[in-house]
DNA sequence: TATTAGCACTCGACTGTATAGAGTGCTAAT
DNA sequence: ATTAGCACTCTATACAGTCGAGTGCTAATA
């Protein structure tokens, strides 16, 4: 275990070079702060961290850098949760409120705050409500060979779709219909609306074979839009900032792979389970951001996990201020999930 | 005017340019491309076409490189209408199999097909259709003190919102209301419900204030969705792959501008009545972007103006190729926008 | 008269060398 | 245990020299 010393030293390093990006040297750290100490002993601790594993020198005339090993020392033993300036904590309550049409735009707004407030990359995952449950089903009228599907789900959503229908059925059949299919239907969650229930419908309700056709490609489609994930990313562009991309191969190189809306579902849902995680540097398992790290948190919401936010940066990163805002902003969102019943 | 070896040689120049990013010079001309002439004589051409405006030189010993002038001519008056190869016009055609769920999705992928084939920023801004009609609205039941309220334009498209109603309403007393605010509206375009319409319903058929002030907020909600432009950018991070964007700086200042929806959108209405509009570096005259140049097409159904799309790049773009690629894609979404009345 | 060979000149890109500065490790003194 | 002092290492920077691509001009040529 590192004594008082040790620790202090290796903090103020960690912290130094999060702010400055450069090396830090023993003769440095003395002068701006006050440690009491001259730069031989500093160098003499520092060399014992190196020896630990905690410090890299780049070359043998740089200063110091915090290994991987350190970031996590840091993040778990030395960050004590801070609170958000005043400045940010209204930037936060400001946000939403002309941005909370329907829940595509909250989650991207997300993203896009989450990464202004840390000056990195955001990612937030949007876990559809997978087991939302049908409610009921209406046709409405279009044209002569047309009409609009309404299919209502427990949670409030509606979801509609143009259907073809045999030409010049009535609206009280199409009533009729809408009302069979919906007891059928009733109280099941949308995941489970199976080819066997559907196929009850074929022959229990709607003989017309055109007209099931149609009704089952639009129930599909609905179903499959509930079940489906979306990714939301923010900030792409601050990376640019960043002096450890200055270099614009690896800027590429990253946002080639945050282009993969696949790659990055799979990111974040790897960690999802746990309310918040940082990866580190190599402790993440995905080529290509071995050397960022992650700080990333998952949203409950009546037990069900609704969604996932990350930040992604270089493993330079201010852990504490990430921290923090992700912390708020989860909480802030959670009330206005909790609160929200207008939710489009 | 130009002669036809000077034409000949400013082309040649130009293309080169184009392709390598290199400045061109006469010896390196002479030897890559036939033309019968000594370097010497070639660079009396070049001196010649320098003074002309068609040339510049970065510094002394550099080769030319073609000025805002010369691509001008070019794309006026050098550039034939070329085909896509095969390969290509493949890509277009599969591409939206799979992307055509609703129309959002559509600009959506198509901005990113724009700048995958044509290596370059694209830009395209969807001109919501302002003109829809009003066709009819209709309550659904949700809960006791809210119902779904359905607004059918006659565009086919349908909306839906939660609205608040008195407590303990019934289903027939929504049904009437329903019915008669719909023969009120019926045939308006949505950008015309006004507020003294709206004021009519509220003496006419919504005496309940609560009721009236919850329809209004729904309607001007719709309305608003209906009006509103939107903007969609693909492949800002293709900008990397452009030499005259290794500069981190030149990319941030670019993304910069693109991040600002607002100003996308002013800069794309600005060449919105033209069919194809080229814009070479300073003819535009959004600050920041004067050392891109923009081509852009703007796209009608039924002579109204459905949407615009553009690529942004630097001054040294394949302009035949944009020309070419945004041509087919014009004309392969009209169609598919004509026959489709799967709107969503 | 148009073309071209030849030549002097310019300038950026690259290379090699010297130097300054920041940092280190080690040793001996405190 | 701490620190002053010193020799050493390595990078970044500046500077000089060279190479190569390109130019403009002039005189010779077809």
């Amino acid at each position: 275990m590192l004594d008082e010393r040790k620790k202090k030293i290796l903090q103020l390093i960690i912290e130094d070079y999060i702010s400055t990006a450069e090396p830090v040297g023993s003769r440095n750290l003395a002068r701006k702060y006050d440690l009491g100490l001259s730069p031989a002993t500093i160098r003499n601790e520092m060399s014992d961290l190196e020896m630990l594993g905690y410090l890299e020198q780049p070359h043998t005339s740089a200063g110091r850098i915090p290994s991987a090993q350190a970031y996590r020392f840091y993040v778990d033993s030395m960050i004590e949760p801070g609170s958000l300036t005043d400045n940010d904590r209204a930037l936060i309550n400001g946000w939403y409120t002309e941005r909370r049409r329907n829940i595509d735009e909250i989650f991207q707004s997300t993203a896009k705050i989450l990464s202004r407030m840390t000056q990195n990359v955001s990612m937030v995952l949007a876990n559809k409500d997978s087991e939302a449950v049908f409610r009921y089903m209406k046709f409405l009228p279009l044209n002569e060979d047309h009409a609009i599907l309404i299919i209502v789900t427990d949670d409030g959503n509606v979801d509609n779709c143009v259907v073809e229908i045999p030409l010049g059925m009535r609206q009280d059949e199409l009533d009729y219909m809408a009302g069979r299919v919906s007891r059928i239907l009733e109280g099941k969650p949308l995941s489970v609306i199976s080819e066997n229930i559907l196929e009850g419908i074929h022959t229990d309700v709607a003989e017309d074979e055109l007209m099931f056709r149609s009704l089952l490609r639009s129930l599909r489609k609905i179903s499959r839009k509930h079940r489906e994930q979306r990714v939301f990313l923010g900030g792409t562009k601050q990376l640019l900032n960043q002096p450890e991309f200055r270099d614009v191969d690896r800027v590429q190189n990253l946002l080639g792979i945050l282009e993969e809306e696949r790659v990055v579902r799979d990111l974040l849902q790897a960690g999802e389970d746990s309310g918040l995680k940082i990866t580190i540097g190599t402790e993440n398992k995905f080529t290509g951001i071995q050397d960022c790290s992650m700080v990333q948190a998952t949203y409950r919401l009546n037990g069900k996990i609704v969604g996932t936010m990350a930040v992604l940066g270089p493993t330079r990163m201010e852990y504490g201020k990430v921290i923090t805002v992700m912390d708020y902003l989860h909480k802030y969102l959670k009330t206005m999930f909790e609160q929200g019943s207008d939710k489009e």
